[in-house]
This record gives structure tokens, C-alpha cells and sequence, in this order.
DNA sequence: CTGAAAGCGCTTACAG
DNA sequence: CTGAAAGCGCTTACAG
């Protein structure tokens, strides 16, 4: 009757009802899950909490997954492998339900591949941010090749050399993004080595660093182009503190379109990608699996650029 | 025998053991929740994950949580009283192993605490950021009054006014830092409530928006103390595009000192509090409750003012 | 439409 | 030290 209640009568229904409500009684959501075969919860594993771009994923995911009335256990990664293998063991769950993962980090290696294809073979999942050749599970994710590809096109017409801030090994995204900057240096006959900058984390500090290290070398481009916002706010800092201005001297951009690049100054302009649509996207192909529906295996979003401050071209002719 | 391994001989173990890793068995947790009558999950309400404040705090708590064996379910409470009390309901949970509630908005008022005592008597918790009156369960809050006077009585040395963005109805952090303000404001004799400023919500754009509109109205004091972050760098936007400078002008602080402080031009000054310590005696508080061992009922944390170049001593004498 | 019974996969107390 | 049995609180198939 809890579960159907127009089965019963209504005098019956609403006797039962009044019963609850008096004794405070609440059904426990173990036993339910345990007669059932499984709970009600999706286990959402991202990259890191740290990152901006994550939390903004991580609240459009919670809303799409508690309109269908599940809950979100969300776990950490903190860009470790070994997280993500331990995150993945079936004995570290709920009842198996549902996983979504949202990492950037290379997942195409075989321990961390065999890994995701144990896990899921337990229960349905969803991978947002890259493609692995030979996957089981639906992907979702945006086009980064064609949008470096274009940020550094479109930098390049303002100014004759782009670094590349973020190379950075074990690093899907990064290897993408890097991927489409050289597409976009080679076409234009620029040497392609010259201006990729390796970066040690993912920070703001990072950011800082290695922009400081190469003014320290001398080697000043007429852009930047990072693989996140967080790096390019590091490195406006260093442009800044040493007296180079934006975009007069560098223009910058990021990637992600994060909450904080209207306030800062100068604004920093950056590659957009809407979380909102790939939550959405990602939530019905997982929901697909639980109805045994078919699902489109690659789902692949567009971008956009969106210009501020930090980059020449602010106002799109 | 799993859960007390010692008890069967060794040979007997190593060949359960065997079998296990041989079948890929793993306990069934809902089952094993069902039978001991409590599950592993110990749940951590958040005012709002949009805030970098509370990410912090949460990846501080996660660590002290995950430490003990148990895993973290999150919960976004948008600052929504409504969202609060549905997830205070015994049926939205799990099984009732235990909860953190991290706000800065009032829980006195009559509903909200009823809701919380209503959830106290079914499970452990501790509420982190307010005591309230008659409460029941461990609080651990940060002295905000005290260092809302001491950073406004440090700007006045400097400054002769200083104005608080951040009044705000239905929030305690608030409501404390204003006391602490006008505290100040009164011992050094200056009008009270000439400098105090409403805010419509706690992000950048509501920091931006109620610094334009004093300006426009011709107000601009010598400092601004403002009650997060984001709104420090959104007011600090404010002043910048309209000419005014950081700190000669008008200095700035803010309250959180969260991460991006470093990186933005002018760097920020802020009041700092330490969320690995405020996670540390909140999870000891927690886990006292369930080993039903005594707790400290209320637990007041020290601040501490990081001045960087938004405020006009970033050289402590 | 209603009620009683079986069983999900564990944990624990108990008998051997 | 080992094995068999009871029972946690639900859901569901079935008998009445």
C-alpha cells in the first residue's frame, strides 16, 4: 500500500495515513533498499571540489538527479587515480545504482579503464568530460579541440605570438585543448613548441608561477591562452605585478566561464561551456540505462567564446 | 567472522578470504545497515555550495569524516529554510547515523529550530557557525563579533569611516559582524547607522550592485569591511571601474579568506578562520555523541586578520 | 479490497 | 573454533 496507495481504498489510505503521522513513523530506506536491490542514491565523482568549474557541474547534476527523486553522494577525487580505483570497488558503495564521473584526468590508461568497466558492469554510469576508446558507458562531453582551436585563431589576430599555459601530462583535457592551440599555431606557420608552457598543478598559484618563470626568461607572448580560469587569474597576476598590462601588452583567456571573471580586473574573458546542458544530458542517458532504453554513446556540447576585458576584442564585430 | 576476523582460525580465514576475492562478493551495505541499525553515511548540510567559504569547510570535514571509516552525503541548503527542514525529515535520510549543519542563516527562529530538535532526537549532530539559544546538540562557532570590532577599529586608524556591506535579514553571521561593527563605530563616536549597508543576496553581482548605488548616491567612506569575500571583490569591482583607488581611496576586507584573495588585483585583505580546526572539533563533538560520551556543549574558535593590499597596514607593525 | 507470509543479505547470539 | 538459526524492516506475490 505505501508504495501503491491507490490500490487500497481511500477510508483505508487515509486511516493509514493519520496512523503515520501520529506514531512519527518513517519508512527506513535500508530495508527498502535491500528488498529492492538497490537504494535511491547516485554516486557523483568529481575531479575536485577545488576547481569552480566542478562545483557549477556538481549543482546541475544535484538538480537534474533530485527531480527525479534520488539523492547525491558526491566524492572527491582530488585528481588522484588511486581515489577514483578505491571510489570505484563495489564494496565502497550503496546498493549499486547509478555513478556519474566527471574528471578531466586521462581515464584511457588500463588500471583506471578496467576499473570503470568492473564498476560498470554493476550498475549503470555516465562519464562527463571524455571520450575512452572501447567504452561500454554513454559520454558526454564538450569540444574542446575546435574551441582551442578557435580561441587561438581568434587571439592571434590581435597579436602575433600565443603561449599555451597548461600542459600537463595525465591530463585528457589538457592534452585536447593543447592539441587544438597546435592545429592553430601550425596553420598560421608559427613554430609550435616555442610557446607551450607546462604548469604543475591546476592552481591559481601555478598560474602565478609559471607566468613569473617565463617573464623571468624573458619570453613574453601577446597572449595567453590557459586551460582554466583559475590558471588564467594566476597568471593575470604575475602579467600584472610586473607591470605588463591587459590586453595592451598580453590578452588572456580562460576556460570554463566561471563565477569570479566579472569582478576581477581586469574581467577575464574565457571559453564557455553550459554545465547546465551537460548535467541534463548526462542525467538521461544514466537514467536510459535504468530503464533499459538504448543511449547515445557520445554526446558531444559546443562551445562559445565569451569576451571581457583581457582579451582585444571585446566587443564581437 | 567479516566483522571480527580474529575470531576463526587463520587457515579458515585465508580460505573465506580466498573465496571472496574469487567470487567478487562484497557485503551488501543496505543489508548490513538494516541488521546493525544504523548505516555509515554521516550527513553535511551546507548553507550553500555556491560559497568558496563552504567548500572549504567541506573538504575539511570530508577528510575528518572519511578518517573514521564513514562516507559524507552533501546536502546544498541554497539558503533556503524550506530545503533545511525537508532535509532535517527522517525520511529524506538514511539510516540516522549523523549530521553536520554548516549555516550562517538564523536557526532561532521557532520553525527551523523545531525541525532541528525534532532531527536531534533521532540521530547525533553538531551545528557549525551559531549557538543557539536552548540548543541541545554541540555548536561550534568563530568569535565574529569580536573580529568584526577588531577589523573595523583597525580600518578607523586609517580611515575616518568605514562602511559594513552586508546587512542582511534572517542571518546570524551577519547580525554578529554587524554588532561587532557598530560596536566600534559607537566607541569612537561616529554616526552608526550612516555607513551600514543592505545587501539583496551573498554573491560578486550583490557586492557590485549596492557599491554603484552608494557611489551614484555620493556616499564613499574610507573603507569598506564587507561579510565574504565575494562580496569584497564585487564592491571592490565597483570602486575600481568608477575611479577609486585600493586602498588610497577606500580600503577593503572581507571575511572567509578564501582562495582566490591572492591572485586578484588588488589583493584582498580578510578575516581568516580556520576550517580544518572548526571540521576537527565539530567531527570529535559528533562522535562523542555516538560513544555517548560527554561534549563541550559550545565551542568558541579565534580569528585571525590577513591584510594584503586592499587595506592600508599590509605590514603589521 | 485486505491480510498474512516469504525473503532481500546481512549480524549476532547460541548450540555444538 | 565452527555452523545453523533468528531477525533487522521493508516489498511483493499470493490467498482469501
Amino acid at each position: 500500500m505505501l508504495n501503491q496507495p491507490q490500490v487500497v481504498s481511500a477510508k483505508t489510505r487515509e486511516r493509514v495515513q493519520a496512523a503515520m503521522k501520529e506514531l512519527n513513523f518513517h519508512l527506513n530506506p535500508a530495508a527498502s533498499a535491500l528488498r529492492r536491490g538497490h537504494g535511491n542514491v547516485i554516486t557523483v565523482l568529481a575531479a575536485s571540489l577545488a576547481q569552480p568549474w566542478y562545483t557549477k557541474l556538481m549543482r546541475a547534476l544535484k538538480v537534474e538527479i533530485e527531480a527525479r527523486g534520488f539523492t547525491v553522494m558526491l566524492v572527491d577525487l582530488q585528481h588522484d587515480p588511486e581515489v577514483l580505483r578505491q571510489a570505484l570497488l563495489p564494496n565502497s558503495q550503496h546498493l549499486p545504482t547509478g555513478m556519474v564521473l566527471a574528471t578531466g584526468d586521462l581515464l584511457a590508461d588500463t588500471e583506471t579503464f578496467e576499473a570503470i568497466r568492473a564498476a560498470h558492469a554493476t550498475r549503470p554510469m555516465v562519464v562527463i568530460g571524455q571520450h575512452v576508446p572501447d567504452a561500454e558507458w554513454p559520454t558526454v562531453q564538450f569540444t574542446d579541440e575546435e574551441w582551442a582551436y578557435r580561441a587561438t585563431r581568434e587571439m592571434l589576430q590581435h597579436a602575433d605570438s600565443v603561449a599555451f599555459l597548461g600542459q600537463l601530462e595525465g591530463s585528457y583535457l589538457a592534452t585536447e585543448r593543447l592539441a587544438g592551440y597546435l592545429r592553430a599555431v601550425r596553420e598560421v606557420g608559427l613554430d609550435e613548441e616555442r610557446w607551450v608552457w607546462p604548469i604543475a598543478t591546476r592552481g591559481y598559484e601555478a598560474g602565478l608561477e609559471a607566468v613569473h618563470r617565463r617573464i623571468d626568461a624573458g619570453e613574453i607572448p601577446g597572449a595567453i591562452l590557459a586551460i582554466n580560469d583559475e590558471l588564467a587569474l594566476g597568471g593575470s597576476r604575475a602579467l600584472l605585478t610586473r607591470g605588463l598590462r591587459i590586453p595592451e601588452d598580453v590578452a588572456v583567456m580562460g576556460f570554463g566561464n566561471t563565477d569570479f571573471l566579472d569582478y576581477v580586473t581586469p574581467t577575464l574573458s574565457s571559453v564557455d561551456g553550459s554545465a547546465t546542458e551537460a548535467a541534463r544530458v548526462a542525467i538521461d542517458a544514466l537514467w536510459a540505462q535504468f530503464e533499459e532504453q538504448p543511449f547515445p554513446e557520445l554526446t558531444v556540447l559546443e562551445r562559445t567564446l565569451v569576451h571581457r576585458e583581457s582579451t582585444r576584442n571585446s566587443e564581437p564585430a
